[in-house]
DNA sequence: TAATTATTTTAGATTCGCCTAAAATATTAT
DNA sequence: ATAATATTTTAGGCGAATCTAAAATAATTA
């Protein structure tokens, strides 16, 4: 059923979705900006999987996923989240370096191996990052999570999530000590810069960026 | 120091180093028969890795790994080992089923995966087949064995390692119950056809095929 | 040793993924 | 509505890895 693939297309087939996930809509040239690679060779790419079946496509009026071009992302983000998930609980990655190594193993095509991966891990349903792995139907299970700047004054949560893998951000995010699962309470928004200040259990309080406050999700946890 | 190199120059450079083992010295049309391919194609690439120093290449002279290339070789060959000891270990794969799949895993280049990988396995010393595992520094154990032909009458020995992982023959010994550890006594051989007797543990003894002991390696255990 | 055969290498194409530069189309602003 | 700008596509080329067919060299045999 899922054709063979190079490595190539199958990273345009993910970054198409990932692009379809947060704008809706995706353009030629923000598939090329996060392949780092030129908007001709999208055109080249896109006319291939066009003729796969795996977009739709017509030029110059946009594209999208067809049904099993999405069947074929969401494999291959199960994979990458799951190896993810292997190389920090099995193998004692840092969860910030995990991302690169997983952009590897994702690519490795034996059906057989991901399931069996998936078993001996127990299943999980959150990779490292806070992200929700796709199980063996491509379902996977919706977080109500809010962004930390939408977290009204003095109510617990708990950090779910982050809004990228960027090396940058997760060294940031090591210094400040905060990772998934980590307990959180705002205690004062400054309109000025939309810097916050929030409390992490027995932690002083500190403040953070609004752009660190935005990279972060949270859903919130009865007081306790 | 271990340059950045193609999956398909990994490949021509391990299939060298496995031919160099058993062969001494390795033809262009060997190497292109392991690989499926051509020997012109063949020559392009020893062009390619003469230039990268990686072979000691001179047209119509013959060719072999320079020391460079060897350690190349091995760390893919540890990788492979490791890889395989993984699946059967503890995702529970048939040790005829992993072969194919290390093929592609041996090419994940992280340094630290297969460090921490090695680790998380206990550093072990063979593979599930009963071939040594390269350490990171491309020492292997040596494991002194004979060939099954070569066991004299009713000694007793353990498979320790197999000719081959070709599936045909991992499929014929999953049928016959013999496995890396099994036990194994040669009762009697038959010098018509060079079929050899032999008996396992708590079972009645049956013939085996001059093909099939050849491709068998043993040690001598002690009597008990 | 000379001729035949086998092996290896070169020459010239092909496919994949990529590029640059120019053309086609769409969008935005005047 | 037309002009200016931005986006996308085409055209033509390049490097990697492959192939077939032919040429060069080595090995074998008569």
């Amino acid at each position: 059923m899922i054709a063979n693939l190079s490595v190539t297309e199958e990273n345009y087939i993910k970054a198409i979705y990932h692009l379809q996930q947060t704008d809706g809509n995706v353009t030629t040239n923000e598939v090329a900006e996060m392949l780092h690679t030129k908007a001709a060779s999208v055109t080249d790419m896109l006319k291939k999987l066009n003729a796969k079946s795996i977009v739709n496509y017509e030029k110059y009026q946009g594209f999208t996923l067809s049904d099993e071009g999405r069947k074929i992302a969401l494999s291959i983000v199960r994979k990458h989240r799951l190896w993810e998930y292997f190389l920090v609980e099995k193998l004692q990655f840092g969860w910030d370096e995990v991302h690169e190594v997983a952009e590897e193993l994702e690519h490795i095509s034996s059906h057989k191996l991901v399931e069996k991966l998936d078993a001996y891990l127990e299943y999980p349903k959150f990779d490292p990052h806070g992200d929700p792995i796709p199980d063996v139907n491509g379902k996977m299970v919706f977080q109500p999570q809010i962004n930390l700047t939408d977290l009204p004054l003095n109510e617990f949560a708990e950090v779910t999530a982050v809004g990228s893998q960027s090396t940058e951000l997760l060294e940031l995010l090591k210094h400040k000590k905060i990772a998934i699962g980590t307990k959180i309470i705002i205690k004062k928004k400054f309109l000025f810069d939309n810097s916050v200040e929030i409390k992490l259990q027995n932690q002083a309080a500190f403040t953070i960026s609004q752009q660190l406050a935005q990279a972060l999700f949270v859903k919130k946890i009865p007081n306790e």
